[in-house]
DNA sequence: ACTGAGAGTTATATT
DNA sequence: AACTCTCAGT
């Protein structure tokens, strides 16, 4: 019975509507009927996805029956953060709002029985998930050599993505292949089950099962969710859609929005045909394009323009701004990536200088994490402060996955994944022999691993030795389960890793690395701490629900005064002031793969224009003719997509460029540099005192502190110095780039 | 059972 | 260059 929904006129509601243009406000009080509002990058999307909430909730609209999905846990965190400041907090705070997979394993939890889990189950991240086809592929004899198993697992992943589960899978699987990963994706499917978990696909998938167990569970969140909100819809992918549409069908209160534009996910099953095709959908829809532009100066929306106009697939838009025309765009051509580095750090420190932009105005985008090493190094030494956004997330170090697999065990002992990861960590006698039989057991029996650990004494070929050691290790464990409702969280925690002797281990190594891990866990703990301090009534399965589906860039403090660096893709939704995008190669940016479809092309291109539009006020692009690769230099073409960026809008900024050296270096020289400029060399690194030094010099390092000179090479520019430093043993520097003093 | 050396593999992006 | 895995030695 669908509710009478009285439309409400914009009177009452001058508050929440002020400030927004037409259509904006459009976007915020069409509250009935399905909505798609296609919105530009920085068209104000976010500030229109709020204010719509605080209006649905003005309107009565019970703030419990609103739905608000994001892709990431920063996206939903603002969100209700904004929401909060319009509407109050406590009505704010009882909206449904957060990431696809964090809502959903909530509500999993509750429905864990309708689908064979109980409401304990572990949440694996691709680590783990990777961790399990390794293991099933070696009890199936199936070489990892032949079939490496990381592919084998995106294999499956990209299966249940497309909501192909193992039986039909294996039905249709006709190449040997295909054959070898259908028998995997079985035997991986029924490890999770078994282990009482669930991998990232999982959350989506058995959301839609659950969904369609039964009538009353549809119904019921049909009910519960009666408007809904999908934010950056073009990446969601079949899953998501189906579990959009399915819960949305009843009241049909769907508003999505996104922009084609800036799918950039196709690599992770997004479809952006989603959104092109939400009006076959959804024929009744309402359809808003939001096409005025908050951020970015003309110059820059015209080179974004220029650029994303070679992309055939697209929904029509024109972006247009009131602001300034802004300076022209940036090109800097540069020898090595080295030097690229350095010229980008010099740039900052140039423009920093006046003291009108700070480091915290400055974003360093691209493409793969690699290249960030590059950068961090002159960073370090040109002494400005950055921080790396991404890469290798903190939870994702070998130490905080053991703790945390840990914790797993004592609330899911039946997750075979975690035991084993912890099972010599600290060694505690129990090798692969042993655990061979264990697992043998384990399977003669039915039962888990952890049963099958609890029944050591019955197993004949294990040593007395080995059943001492496992029977300590569960008494460990039952000890800590057995309280897990009773103390505080935080002090169960601590008392229970501290008595594992992992922490113990790691201090005993006693080596700087091993040091590192130790605080690590440290900051660990004192995370968990803080969980508990901020959320009174959370239990255990709650911090570790959120603590698996939690990535680095959501945590990171970016308040600080320092330069950002990231890869694009973590650069989306964001904006600077200045923006400089490196790597701009063929092969590094458009990426090369080996068949490279038009689709992907575009997708790369799309990623470029994330890039460009970044940016408010200046944008810098720049490229390096060789690159350090795999440990050896490669050399590679400019961009393509340099190419197509409207010549009027570019700039080739004379104090920071190099003079052009390779062959590919002639097309970009015709095009953009061709003013004279010859082979002559222009370094626009500061010029500065290099202090007279010798072979057995001791010298201080602004970053890596003091050492001793072992080796000198090379003269002026290329000057070279080994150094042996106290604090991290010796390095090979280049004088003109790290400002070495006297000791 | 554990350690370390050497070989082999790997670098797109993320919930 | 950096990481993981395997295998032989202890």
């Amino acid at each position: 019975m669908p509710l009478k929904l009285v439309k409400v006129e914009a009177e009452n509601s001058t508050k929440i509507l002020d400030g927004l243009n037409g259509e904006q406000q459009k976007a915020v009080s069409i509250i009935d009927g399905p909505l798609l509002i296609v919105a530009g990058a920085g068209s104000g999307k976010t500030r229109v996805l709020t204010h719509r909430v605080a209006y649905l909730i003005e309107q009565g609209i019970n703030p419990y029956n609103i739905l608000a999905l994001t892709f990431t846990n920063k996206a939903a965190r603002e969100m209700v953060d904004r929401i909060s400041g319009i509407v109050p907090e406590y009505a704010a705070s009882k909206v449904w709002a957060g990431t696809f997979h964090s809502i959903f394993a909530r509500l999993l939890r509750n429905e864990a029985e309708h689908i064979g889990y109980t409401s304990s189950f572990s949440i694996y991240d691709t680590d783990d998930s990777l961790a399990v086809v390794k293991a099933e592929m070696n009890t199936l004899g199936i070489n990892q050599q032949q079939f490496p198993a990381q592919a084998m697992r995106s294999r499956i992943s990209w299966a249940k993505n497309q909501l192909i589960d193992w039986q039909a899978y294996s039905a249709s699987a006709d190449t040997y292949l295909q054959k070898q990963t259908s028998v995997v994706y079985e035997a991986y499917e029924k490890a999770l089950r078994a282990n009482n978990a669930m991998d990232f696909d999982d959350l989506l998938n058995n959301m839609i099962y659950a969904l369609r167990a039964s009538d009353d569970i549809l119904e019921k969140y049909q009910e519960r969710f009666r408007y809904i909100l999908v934010d950056e819809y073009q990446d969601t992918n079949r899953a998501q859609y189906i579990v959009i549409n399915l819960l949305a069908k009843k009241h049909k209160n769907i508003c999505v929005v996104g922009d084609d534009a800036q799918s950039i996910y196709r690599w992770r099953g997004a479809e952006i045909q989603n959104i092109l095709d939400f009006q076959k959908d959804y024929p009744a829809a309402n359809v808003i394009r939001l096409e005025q532009n908050y951020r970015s100066t003309k110059t820059i929306l015209a080179v974004a323009d220029s650029v994303i106009k070679h992309n055939r697939k697209q929904i029509p838009k024109k972006l247009w701004t009131k602001k300034h025309d802004g300076e022209p765009v940036s090109l800097l051509s540069c020898p090595d990536d080295r030097d690229e580095a350095a010229k980008i750090v010099n740039l900052i420190s140039e423009k920093t200088k006046s003291g009108k932009t700070g480091y915290k105005d400055f974003a360093v985008l691209y493409r793969t994490n690699a290249q960030s090493l590059a950068l961090e190094n002159a960073f370090k030494m040109g002494n400005i402060p950055y921080v790396i956004l991404g890469g290798i997330s903190f939870y994702k170090r070998k130490e905080v996955k053991d703790v945390l697999s840990y914790l797993k065990l004592l609330v899911n002992p039946q997750d075979s994944e975690s035991l084993l990861r912890v099972i010599n960590e600290p060694p505690r006698g129990i090798g692969n022999t042993s655990l061979r039989y264990i697992k043998i057991f384990a399977e003669k029996n039915s039962i888990s691993l952890y049963n099958a650990f609890q029944r050591a004494n019955e197993i004949e070929d294990l040593p007395p030795k080995a059943k001492n050691a496992v029977k300590n290790f569960i008494s460990l464990v039952e000890k800590y389960r057995a309280d897990i409702k009773a103390s505080s969280p935080y002090s169960l925690a601590f008392m229970y890793i501290t008595e594992t002797g992992i922490m113990q281990m790691y201090k005993e190594i006693n080596t700087e690395d091993s040091l590192d891990r130790w605080n690590n866990i440290q900051q660990f703990l004192s995370d968990i701490s803080d969980y508990f301090n901020r959320n009174e009534n959370a239990v255990f399965e709650d911090y570790l629900n959120q603590l698996s589906l939690l990535s680095d860039i959501d945590e990171k403090d970016t308040s600080q005064n320092q330069v950002k660096l990231m890869t694009l893709h973590s650069a989306k939704g964001l904006e600077f002031p200045v923006v400089v995008i490196a790597g701009l190669e063929e092969g590094l940016f458009p990426l090369a793969k080996a068949e490279m479809h038009f689709e992907e092309e575009e997708e790369e291109r799309r990623l470029f224009y994330v890039g460009i539009t970044r940016a408010q006020e200046e944008l810098y692009l720049t490229y390096a003719n060789r690159r350090l690769r795999f440990g050896d230099y490669s050399t590679q073409a400019p961009s393509k997509f340099l190419s197509e960026i409207d010549k009027n809008y570019i700039k080739t900024d004379k104090s920071y460029q190099h003079t052009f050296i390779s062959q590919q270096e002639k097309i970009m020289r015709e095009r953009y540099f061709d003013d004279g400029t010859k082979n002559e060399y222009n370094y626009s690194q500061v010029p500065q005192e290099i202090p007279e030094l010798r072979a057995g010099d001791w010298v201080i390092h602004s970053h890596f502190g003091k050492g001793k000179i072992l080796t000198l090479a090379g003269t002026g520019m290329n000057a070279k110095a080994v150094v042996n430093f106290n604090s991290v043993g010796k390095k090979v520097l280049m004088l003109q780039y790290a400002k070495l003093k006297k000791a």
